[in-house]
DNA sequence: GCGACAG
DNA sequence: ATCTTGTCGC
């Protein structure tokens, strides 16, 4: 693994973001990809994974996966660099695209506004949206008990994305714009596939599936 | 210098 | 991220 010049990868972030399109600009949603990445700390590849999944039953109708040896370690606020190339490769092997993607990590909820899912969206111009399990940057107000009660998140100013409480009792979730589509319509979508779980279906579904394109890597 | 820190 | 058993609750 090349120990990456960092501020030569900011920059790239920099122009990653600049392309960012922060409004609605999908069509009609028929298909809706949920994209995630397995990895081991003791393992030098990364093992990414797409399902696509009509909407709105939620059946699945693809999937693809792709096992690459990472380009360089994980760095906070650098994911994108490690995880998008072989989520890209599982792209390109995927019969059908879905017409909205669901990443699993932060969208504009990142210090240059270039989480993995605006890496990803804006690499494949490709609308795509960013949920993310924790924070990386940002505060936010208190958020109410109640299941699907939310609050903005707040960077330098900015609305980064919101704190959705997908679940009672549960961790909130932190759903961000990736690219070309509204905070609003991103909750929309969020909020219609949740079922009742803690994450939203494509982003659950593609968790298993990089489990599983990992295992058969390792088989 | 100190604290924070996606996956 | 991954490593893992039991345990709590609907």
């Amino acid at each position: 693994m090349t120990l990456p010049d960092l501020s030569v990868l900011r920059e790239e972030q920099r122009d990653l973001a600049a392309r960012t399109v922060r409004e609605d600009a999908l069509g009609e949603v028929r298909l809706i990809g949920g994209v995630d990445i397995s990895a081991s700390r003791f393992e030098q590849e990364v093992h990414a994974a797409i399902v696509v999944l009509e909407w709105p039953s939620l059946t699945e109708v693809a999937r693809a996966g792709a096992s690459q040896v990472a380009r360089m370690p994980y760095i906070t606020g650098f994911l994108g660099f490690r995880e998008v190339p072989a989520a890209v490769s599982a792209w390109h092997d995927l019969p059908v695209k879905p017409d909205l993607l669901m990443v699993d990590g932060q969208g504009l909820e990142h210090p240059r506004r270039c989480g993995v899912a605006t890496h990803l969206g804006v690499t494949l111009d490709v609308p795509a949206i960013g949920v993310a399990k924790s924070r990386l940057c940002g505060t936010w107000p208190e958020l109410p008990e109640p299941v699907d009660s939310a609050v903005p998140i707040t960077d330098r100013g900015e609305v980064v994305g919101m704190l959705l409480r997908s679940r009672l009792r549960a961790k909130p979730i932190h759903i961000s714009i990736g690219h070309r589509i509204s905070l609003d319509t991103a909750m929309r979508w969020v909020r219609a596939t949740l079922r009742g779980r803690r994450l939203p279906e494509p982003t659950r579904r593609a968790h298993d599936a990089a489990s599983v394109v990992r295992k058969a890597f390792l088989a």
